[in-house]
RNA sequence: GCGGGUGUAGCUUAGUGGUAAAGCUCCAGCCUUCCAAGCUGGCUAUGAGGGUUCGAUUCCCUUCACCCGCUCCA
């Protein structure tokens, strides 16, 4: 039997495991490197025939359960969810006001002896005393180093003065920050974890958003960004939103689209990639209400936010939620969870698949701020009631969740032709069914064909004649198809199909005019 | 960005300073009444660029991509 010969071994390790993933998606068309034919580029990705289907249909399992079924709030009441696609350009004052021009790209140094690499604003620098200058280093140290320590690396490298160690001449109390030094006295630092000094390079900038040019001709003046995130589309529409829409707060806005981030360091796939996609929703509530306060709102999204993923397959042994320490929250933050997965290369650890945030009036104050757009909410109810609303915000990398899903479903099975299958949930599988005639002879062939044209107007079915059957579950099996219908002469006597199911490869036999309605109630809403 | 590793067909691997080999996949056909069977035939590769050489996939340099570690991840 050709099983065992196209069995691929047993994965030993989950690097093992997430090539064999990275290399079914190639195989089978999920996933390719893009631009591969020139050799490539760094950090991006191309979505094949499957993998696109696969996207949609986790952004469209998204929307619904955020813009047409959103989820009963803690008050029993629906709540209300807007949708919205902004453009990926927008005024570059956007992204001054957000934080992420300016502010955010902290200069680096790398340390050519050591190889390693300092943020410049934690490294500090003690300037060598007066009376030994010319001859000995500076010294530089990582903020937080103890001052023993420091007194220590003084006392080695100055040597006594005067008969005084460090600790008795040297106060620790107004070191330098290495941003103010010039240039020229580089050399004469000496690194944090150095032995000989001058190893420090320039402070370098590293700004995450993409910058292009407006306009044919390219100049300084017409500088714009590709968005970073989804979420500053949202903000900037806040007051349109509520001017048409008769929305009221508590209420989101929701928003699937592309981001992209000059990653310092594009790894693992699709994981961290330069061009990704987003799915966003800001909630708005009102930071003085007693009776359902932004905290609790908080929870409640953080429950249905964990429930969303479990509910399309990912186990409870894959998927935590964490909470981001003192030392990881942004200031402005009330509160951040992650929502984390196994990923095989992040295995046994976990990597981010959503953060939760509470985000406080932050950025509606910032654009307000910065736009001299009043962004205050009047409660229409009481219009005493004027505030700026705090924000929740549940933001899901959806192409990250489209690796959690691969990684998920990806099933060994030596006991099956094709060595694996994918294990998707029927709801988010690219391709629902297969229609397989079981010859390429006689009715088979028509009969399938007929089946297909009808199931094809409700569900994305592939109908595939060539080769033998056995070949045809294979292919199906690793593209992760939840059910193959088959025709056969049966079929032609009686009118019923074989249904063989992935998972157990178990077969029963249905009326062929009852697939369709068999196939809605497997895959039926999940969310 | 630094260090280490890898790069031969769609996939998995072989091999050589002198015409690049195989299995599987894929395609065309035959056969076939349920799990990649069998038969016939076919397509497709030395990541890219440069150098050394009569001749480079092999040796050297550069570059690109991927993997691992560090770093980074607002």
């Amino acid at each position: 039997m050709t099983a065992e010969k196209l069995a691929p071994a047993a994965p030993q390790t989950p690097q093992d495991r997430m090539k064999e993933i990275v290399a079914l998606c190639k195989r089978r068309g999920f996933i390719f490197g893009a631009s591969d034919i020139y050799g490539g580029i760094n950090g991006f990705w191309d979505y094949g025939p499957l993998g696109v289907e696969l996207k949609n249909n986790l952004r469209d399992l998204w929307w619904k359960s955020m813009v047409l079924t959103p989820p009963i709030g803690p008050d029993g009441e629906p709540v209300e969810i807007v949708g919205l696609d902004s453009a990926i350009i927008q005024n570059p004052k956007v992204w001054v006001a957000s934080g992420h021009v300016g502010g955010f790209s902290d200069p680096m140094v790398d340390c050519k002896e050591t190889k390693l690499r300092y943020r410049a604003d934690h490294i500090m620098v003690y300037p060598v005393p007066e009376v030994l200058e010319d001859q000995e280093p500076h010294l530089a140290f990582v903020s937080g180093t103890a001052p023993e320590d420091i007194h220590k690396r003084m006392d080695k490298y100055w040597g006594k003065i005067n008969g005084q160690t460090s600790k008795e001449y040297y106060s620790l109390e107004n070191p330098l920050s290495l941003e103010k030094i010039v240039l020229t006295e580089y050399t004469k630092i000496l690194g944090p974890d150095a032995k000989k000094p001058g190893s420090l390079t320039e402070p370098r900038a590293f700004n995450l958003l993409f910058e292009t040019k407006i306009g044919a001709v390219a100049s300084d003046d017409n500088i714009a960004y590709l968005r970073g995130e989804t979420a500053q589309g949202i903000f900037i529409n806040f007051k349109n939103v509520v001017d048409s829409s008769r929305v009221r707060v508590p209420f989101g806005i929701a928003q699937v689209g592309k981001a992209f981030r000059n990653e310092v360091n594009p790894r693992n796939f699709i994981f961290r990639s330069r061009e990704f996609e987003q799915m966003e929703m800001e909630w708005f509530c009102d930071p003085n209400d007693k009776k359902i306060t932004p905290q609790m709102w908080f929870d409640f999204w953080k429950v249905q936010r964990q429930k969303f993923w479990e509910a399309l397959g990912l186990s409870g042994d894959n998927i935590l939620m964490r909470e981001h320490g003192q030392d990881e929250l942004v200031f402005y933050s009330k509160g951040t969870f992650d929502i984390e997965y196994k990923f095989p290369f992040t295995d046994p650890g976990f990597g981010e698949l959503e953060g939760i945030a509470y985000r406080t009036d932050y950025d509606l104050t910032q654009h307000q701020e910065h736009s001299k757009v009043k962004m205050e909410y009047i409660d229409p109810m009481d219009p005493k009631n004027k505030f700026i609303p705090h924000v929740i915000e549940p933001a899901a990398g959806l192409t990250r969740g489209v690796l959690a899903l691969l990684c998920e479903a990806y099933t060994v099975d030596p006991s099956r032709p094709s060595g694996v299958y994918l294990n998707f949930h029927p709801a988010i599988a690219p391709k629902k069914a297969a229609i397989l005639p079981l010859t390429a002879k006689d009715q088979h062939p028509v009969l399938a064909t007929k089946l297909y044209l009808e199931l094809r107007e409700e569900f994305a079915v592939d109908l595939d004649i060539k080769q033998n059957i056995g070949k045809r579950y294979a292919r199906q099996d690793e593209i992760g198809t939840p059910f193959c219908f088959t025709i056969d002469d049966q079929t032609v006597a009686d009118g019923t199909v074989t249904v063989r199911e992935r998972n157990t490869m178990a077969q029963e036999r249905i009326p062929m005019d009852k697939v369709a309605e068999y196939l809605r109630t497997k895959i039926k809403r999940v969310i």
